[in-house]
RNA sequence: UCAGGUGGCCGGGCGGCCGCGGCGGCAAGUCCGGAAACGGCGCCGUCGAGGAAAGUCCGGGCUCCAUGGAGACAAGGUGCCGGAUAACGUCCGGCGGGGGUGACCCCAGGGAAAGCGCAGCAGAGAACAGACCGCCAGGCCUUCGGGCCCGGCAAGGGUGAAACGGUGCGGUAAGAGCGCACCGCCCCGACCGCAAGGAAGGGGGCUAGGCAAGCCCCACCUGGAGCAAGACCGAAUAGGGAUGAGCGCGGCUUGCCGCACAUGUGUCUCCGCAUGUCAUCCGGGUAGGUCGCACCAGGCCGGCCGCAAGGCCGGUCGCAGAUGAAUGGUCGCCACCCCGGACUCCGGUCCGGGGGACAGAACCCGGCUUACAGGCCGCCUGAUCCU
């Protein structure tokens, strides 16, 4: 249990985030959050990974804009205290994404960062699959 | 004032709190990530989406590939004339045709006496037309309603997208450009215009049809691919080359095979298994990284030329550069619009609630097309009112 605020670092690969899809996932009403604890051999236990990912389902350019960058700043508000050290995420929009009230989006984000951390490993040492 | 036409412009503003990307300056460490290439970390300043950034439909710049020159053919595109432009299928000014009382709007608008082809249905007849109903003279018959035969005709009806000129008068048995007037059409055409084209006037009794967005003919244009272009740097693994060291025998297809041998391993031998080279360097090159990458057919202001598109000259400004993709998230206030309520000196005031479109640069320009809440300005037209 550390108290300290974790470094996130964002991931731009498309093997990362393939990596990352193979993990749990939560799913709130606005949004989807995938998990998975990075490899062993590299892994940074004091950072956290965190990806965005809006679907051409979602709209067009304006609304998938919209939602990742409403996804990535509620990331840099919780990540930090409800993320896993050595864990990547993805976030996934949703066609709410865009209108949800801001209140309700982040209580969405927290509860699924929480539940993945229940999930997890108690202390951060549990199997990813 | 109402209705309409047309050209142009805007696409909310201000402020908290938190955050992102570029550039410049200062400051930098035995710092962080990475094998490396390279990237990152602090502070200050500054800049940071659109009129369509969209669709990717044209035209260029730029890059690589191909290419001796010229022509022919094929394929695709363009299609009145003149001008503008780097260029265009764009723009401007004209011409012709069509629509509208008008401002104005719309038009793929070359060629149908080079050739082929097409015209469904309806209709009597549709391309060197045709006679169903119908009209008329004569003959015959008659139950006096009309019918039949032979000939003349195409005015009227009806069909159609289109029926081989229209209206009127004359003419006739009935009719017909048969004759005449006007309109239309065809041919010639002084003169005007750079041209498309216009056109006074003259002649012709009317014949010459439509579709080229069916093929075609004519004129002109076009090499291909695209910034994931392309240039540079550059792991691991496999394979290639060079040098040095190592290297037994046999076979041949000359770098492979077989045997032997060597090395490693299990305490040693037999036997079994594995390897048959090692070191250094070079080149190509994947993941990855850097450049390309933002200063130009540039914006604004003024002057001159031009009806205009636009051109020339002078001044001034520096104006996004991301790459899982920055330019934001959130909360207030104001302005605008709509709805409800209250008050009112009928102009508004106050309170509450709601709304703000289409849409996100991706190498860069010039256009086109399409989408769009709401709003502003100029000019013009037609009504109506007042002076």
């Amino acid at each position: 249990m550390d108290t300290q605020p974790l470094a996130v670092n964002r991931l731009k690969k498309r093997r990362e985030f393939l990596f990352v899809a193979q993990g749990k996932k939560a799913v709130r009403s606005s949004v989807v959050i995938q998990a998975r604890r990075r490899d062993g051999s590299s892994c940074l236990y004091d950072t956290v990974g965190a990806g965005f990912t809006a679907t051409r389902k979602i709209g067009g350019a304006v609304v998938r804009n919209r939602c990742k960058r409403r996804l990535r700043e509620a990331a840099r508000l919780l990540l930090p205290l409800h993320g896993q050290p050595g864990f990547d995420y993805v976030f996934i929009a949703r066609a709410s994404t865009s209108a949800k009230d801001w209140p309700r989006l982040m209580g969405d984000v927290k509860s699924a960062l929480v539940s993945l951390a229940e999930d997890g490993a108690p202390g951060g040492k549990g199997q990813t699959a």
